[in-house]
DNA sequence: GCCGTTTTCGGCCCGACTGTTTTCAGTCG
């Protein structure tokens, strides 16, 4: 029973509560209680094993909650959820899905027609049959029939790296309106989370007509779904949603950190504004009916005695607290960064030359750069046998002399063997300047096999990074069951660097498990795995995932100068 | 159902847009 089981089932008993009128707080509790076990590091069933007093201390779970997930540990269900079900069918949780239906018109539409599964539903609206329904007509007819159709494009989240292509050309085409002040991407894409729902812009401007107008014109917009003086929603031809806002200049740093969330954060900090006798809202921070703060947003959190936060941090994870107490971390920047630690050549399956790589890093302002060719278990990458590598090092010293500006180290990517031994020779191992380790193979063993194996390599004295941690792809791969804590803590006791692999694909490590392991006390790096010289560029995504999981400039080994790298290797 | 520098009881974040209604409920973010 993983922890994402456990939320499931929480929101679904807060989808049924809905549905059956129950009291909205309670409601919201079930899904304040899904939404922290969604983003806890820790499994939650080795809590109810270990120290399952410890459940109440997580944020939203108090004794009821927490015995009911010991519930849903040990049997696998929960009989509340049961209960609920027999009162309404829990097939009308998938109603909910639609577009326009919520619990009320699901409830409704059960209680006049019968209809309690989505193909009944569509049959419904087909037939005509929903708008001889009190409180519905023809065009949420419509609204529902739409919805049907595009019920799953509308669950994918897209990867942060193409919500940026996709908002790229919208962004000029609207520069091009006049009276923009200032325009900005709010939401999760101003957050840097790994993937994004939908993007919210956001315009200050004094005169929104003509704005809004040449919004919902934009090339690539499918279907124009909200057209308000100061709101407009679009749908574009990818199917994702672009929500955009108009405010003036006195509220525009309201709007923007309310649109730029997360909704967990902005609750906590209204909180915080009520008790203080203010309100806050996307026009700015009032007191009765007077405006106090809304121009920036250092102003709104000054009202409620807060530093400006990072909108990388606002995910209500310990933030506020730390801001209050002056415990901010200093986020770690893309400037920072003074080296690349994975990278492929034309030796395996790179697109470039040695020296093409050290000259793109030097460009970028580099010191330093890893070149870490794969060995010959992955054979799908063209893996080198120790004969490969003396090659590619004599390749490495000839590129050192043409580029004698930049520190090239010798390294390589070694493959994880299933059994846990590394992919190459312990002589050649012993020329590598950085030993990487990573696993490419035999991604379905079982959660302690994998442990073990992991552990065992990063047992090896030679090793330095464990790259790619948890071998997830966006969208494409689950991570490998793994004892994560278990891999940082030994990571913390031997000194092994963690790697956060900026490939916006991969992300890997993820941002909580980077902030638990920032929090263990241990390094990592930011290496970009580029294949070619424009991923160099990925660097930023894999910086912003540090800077979600709270790291400084310290915590990160590769904003270190090329003799303290050298140093902390030696270690 | 949770939670406490107002509180162990009584609060719990806030507003825009749509479609339906004839003053507003429901949905959405």
């Amino acid at each position: 029973m993983e922890n994402l089981d456990v939320a499931r089932i929480f929101n679904e008993v807060a989808d049924l509560l809905e549905i059956q009128g129950a009291n909205t707080f309670r409601i919201r509790a079930y899904r304040a209680a899904a939404r922290t076990l969604e983003t806890l590091p820790t499994p939650v069933a080795a809590l109810v094993a270990a120290q399952p007093e410890a459940l109440e201390e997580l944020p939203g779970i108090g004794a009821d909650l927490a015995s009911k997930i010991v519930t849903i540990v040990k049997t696998g269900r929960l009989p509340l959820l049961r209960e609920l079900s027999r009162k309404t069918p829990a097939t009308l949780t998938a109603l909910m899905r639609i577009p326009g239906l919520g619990p009320k018109r699901a409830r409704l539409i059960f209680d006049t027609l019968g209809v309690k599964t989505l193909p009944q539903l569509e049959k419904a609206a087909r037939a005509g049959r929903l708008r001889e329904v009190k409180g519905l007509g023809p065009a949420l007819e419509q609204t529902i029939l739409r919805g049907l159709g595009q019920e799953k494009a509308h669950a994918a989240r897209v990867r942060i790296d193409q919500a940026e292509a996709y908002v790229r050309p919208l962004l000029e085409h609207l520069h091009g309106a006049p009276g923009i002040r200032s325009l900005e991407v709010a939401g999760s894409y101003r957050r840097r989370r790994e993937t994004v729902g939908d993007i919210d812009l956001l315009v200050c401007s004094t005169r929104p007509a003509p704005i809004a107008e040449r919004f919902v014109s934009s090339p690539g917009v499918r279907q124009v779904t909200a057209r308000g003086d100061t709101r407009c929603a679009v749908v574009l031809t990818s199917g994702l949603q672009v929500d955009l806002r108009i405010v003036p200049p006195r509220s525009y740093g309201a709007a923007l950190y309310y649109f730029t969330g997360s909704k967990a954060h902005n609750i906590a900090v209204r909180r915080l504004a009520v008790k203080r006798h203010l309100k806050i809202n996307e026009y700015g921070v009032f007191r009765g009916s007077r405006q106090i703060a809304g121009k920036t947003e250092a102003e709104v959190f000054r009202t409620v005695g807060l530093p400006w936060i990072p909108p990388e941090l606002r995910e209500d994870r310990g933030e506020i607290d730390a801001a209050r107490d002056g415990r901010l971390p200093r986020l770690v920047e893309l400037e920072d960064i003074r080296g690349d630690l994975q990278m492929h050549t034309v030796h395996t399956d790179g697109h470039e030359t040695v020296e093409a790589m050290a000259r793109a890093c030097r460009a970028r302002g580099y010191r330093y750069l890893a070149i870490t060719d794969h060995t010959k278990a992955v054979r799908v990458a063209g893996g080198l046998s120790p004969a490969g590598f003396r090659a590619l090092f004599r390749d490495i010293e000839r590129a050192q002399k043409a580029v004698p500006d930049i520190t090239i180290f010798k390294s390589a990517e070694v493959d994880i063997l299933e059994d846990g031994s590394l992919d190459l020779d312990e002589a050649t191992l012993a020329e590598l300047d950085v030993v990487l380790v990573s696993v490419h193979s035999k991604f379905n063993l079982s959660r302690a096999a994998m442990t073990r194996r992991i552990l065992k390599a990063l047992a090896h004295p030679r090793v330095h990074i464990l790259g790619h941690p948890t071998g997830r792809l966006i969208g494409r791969r689950e991570p490998y069951a793994v004892d994560i804590e278990a891999i940082v803590a030994a990571a913390r006791d031997r000194g092994v660097l963690l790697e956060i692999n900026a490939q916006p694909e991969r992300l890997d490590l993820n941002d909580t498990y980077v902030r638990m392991a920032r929090d263990a006390g241990v390094k990592l790096v930011i290496s970009t795995d580029a294949h070619r010289i424009d991923e160099l560029a990925f660097m930023r995504y894999g910086v912003d995932q540090a800077r979600r999981g709270w790291c400084a400039r310290g915590d990160i080994a590769n904003t270190r100068t090329v003799d303290a790298f050298r140093r902390l290797l030696r270690r």
